[in-house]
RNA sequence: CGGGGCGUAGCGCAGCCCGGUAGCGCGCACCGUUCGGGUCGGUGAGGUCAUGGGUUCGAAUCCCGUCGCCCCGACCA
């Protein structure tokens, strides 16, 4: 059933993407470097990853909240490894009103700080705990270089913060976080994610322990989709989060915080995008199915357009998001149109179906003749139901192939390198220093993208070091 | 901030070397034609040639300065 992608033309990879997210209309250029506009049919996409995410948080317990954009300088400073990571990347503002501010304000590039200082207000005792916030926000972070959704200087996402009694608690809400995460990013973006941790080096500016799902994009570049990270007691104490416990004893709280951002956008161009196009995850389409009605003659149009308009209304009917194409165009433009903006199905009804009673289906994801199939009128609706778990399916079962023929195993260093500079992933043994871990970065550019979650177990040696490892990291070079 | 490149119509570009008053493709508007895989033909609208100065009878073109943007690297969801 699964076939093979079109590779996207890798010589070019960043220029094919930025191609695709502007022609797919997905978004457009701002006057602000590094800010893009999105535009509505990338915004669908985005609401859809919001639906599915805030369906899964309320499922747990959580409640989304909003909180200022813009925080006191000093909030920042009381985290010193938390302001030491940030700073750089900071917009201040320094004037409002006409006036020289007292003290700067900051805008958010991540609100820990400032729900912190709320969170110390609201709670007093452990009956107040778990204290489960969600906020979904735009945030600012000044990088040096930019990319449409994967690095921007404004963007879009949700924060989630929790306080917890504690360290267990706080433990097992971070997992919870990092496995709705990556629920979400196989069963709704059809993503093979890889659930893992942080090193030291690659994890949060203040957090004990940052955990991420990592992806390979169709380049075989990492992208880091979603982080959940456990604060331990670091911003509690910080910011005062103390509580009265069962036995009267004043106590810190326990935090976490995990996000998901407009990368998520991205991050699908990226991992199913093929050279016609985007190649849309079903249940994440804003349009599911395209119908295109095809005629010749005025007197071919009534019976068309009647045919095509029942079955359309059926489907919605049942849920599926439809679109009619009556656009004065031909049929061809139409396809390649629709394909660009990687739409699931089309749904093609001409003269020659209206006897047979027929439509014809054409999946995205199985490019060109093969990928049409003629079905019968009556019982559409299962048919294109079918087709769009179909799709899911193929499209992360290609994904999926594809990720695990590109990581490998190495056991030297100059397999490692071998690894990485034909683009893959490299699985090692690791256990090695931080200082060891920069080194690598430097001499090949691949980073620790995470220790998988799924250890195989046992022991074995460090490529690098020497020594004996327990655990296993991957490698690759990231966006 | 280091290394490359580029600023000419909405977008993508040619013209510059060798100065002579601006052109192509796409898109857009209208007419006809076509429509089961990006139809074809015609007509038309649209430009302070990034910017300041200099050389010259004359500068998109040559010279000097300034500004802006893009790509590669360092920073990161």
């Amino acid at each position: 059933m699964a076939s093979q992608a079109v590779t996207p033309q890798s010589e070019d990879f960043s220029k094919w993407y930025n191609e695709i997210v502007y022609k797919a209309d997905l978004a457009a250029q701002s006057p602000v470097r590094g800010c893009v506009i999105i535009k509505p049919y990338g915004y669908e996409i985005w609401e859809g990853i919001r639906n599915g995410l805030d369906r899964r948080f309320k499922a747990t317990g959580h409640q989304n909240a909003y909180f200022p954009l813009f925080i006191p300088e000093s909030y920042l400073k009381r985290e010193a490894q938390h302001v030491e990571g940030f700073s750089p990347e900071l917009a201040v503002v320094t004037i409002a009103g006409g006036k020289e501010l007292e003290e700067p304000l900051v805008v958010r590039p991540t609100s820990e700080t400032i729900i912190g200082e709320a969170f110390s207000q609201w709670i007093q005792s452990y009956r107040d705990l778990p204290l489960l916030i969600n906020q979904w926000a735009n945030v600012v972070r000044w990088e040096l270089r930019t990319r449409p959704f994967l690095r921007t200087t404004e963007f879009l996402w949700q924060e989630g913060h929790t306080a917890h009694a504690t360290e267990t608690e706080a433990e097992d809400e971070t997992m919870q976080m990092l496995d709705i995460y990556a629920d979400f990013a196989i069963n709704e973006a059809a993503i093979p994610v890889i659930k893992g941790q942080k090193s030291e080096i690659e994890k949060f500016a203040g957090a004990l322990r940052t955990y991420t799902i990592e992806a390979m994009m169709r380049d075989k570049k990492a992208l880091q989709s979603g982080t959940s990270h456990n604060l331990g007691q670091n911003f509690a104490k910080a910011f005062d989060i103390k509580y009265l416990s069962k036995d009267n004893a004043e106590e810190h709280c326990w935090t976490t915080s995990w996000g998901m951002s407009t990368r998520m956008v991205g991050a699908i161009v990226m991992a199913h995008g093929d050279d016609q196009g985007l190649r849309l995850p079903p249940r994440l389409a804003p349009i599911q199915v395209v119908a295109v009605p095809i005629y010749r003659k005025d007197d071919e149009r009534v019976p068309v357009m009647d045919a095509i308009n029942k079955l359309i209304a059926e489907l919605r009917e049942a849920g599926v998001r439809v679109h009619l194409d009556d656009r004065d165009e031909t049929p061809g433009f139409k396809y390649n149109d629709w394909e660009m903006r990687g739409v699931p199905i089309r749904l093609e009804i001409g003269p020659k179906d209206l006897q047979k009673e027929s439509a014809v289906l054409a999946r995205r994801d199985i490019p060109g003749r093969e990928g049409k199939q003629f079905v019968p009128q009556t019982g559409i609706v299962d048919s294109v139901k079918g087709l769009l778990d179909e799709i899911h399916e193929n499209l992360l079962k290609q994904a999926t192939e594809f990720r695990d023929s590109n990581i490998h195993d190495a056991t030297t260093y100059d397999e490692f390198k071998q690894i990485i500079e034909s683009g893959g992933w490299a699985r090692v043994w690791w256990a090695a220093s931080n200082e060891e871990e920069v080194r690598v970065k430097d001499e090949t550019g691949a980073t620790i993208r995470c220790f998988p979650l799924d250890q195989p177990g046992g022991t074995g040696t460090c490529f690098l070091s020497g020594n004996d490892a327990e655990r296993v990291a991957l490698f690759a070079k990231a966006y």
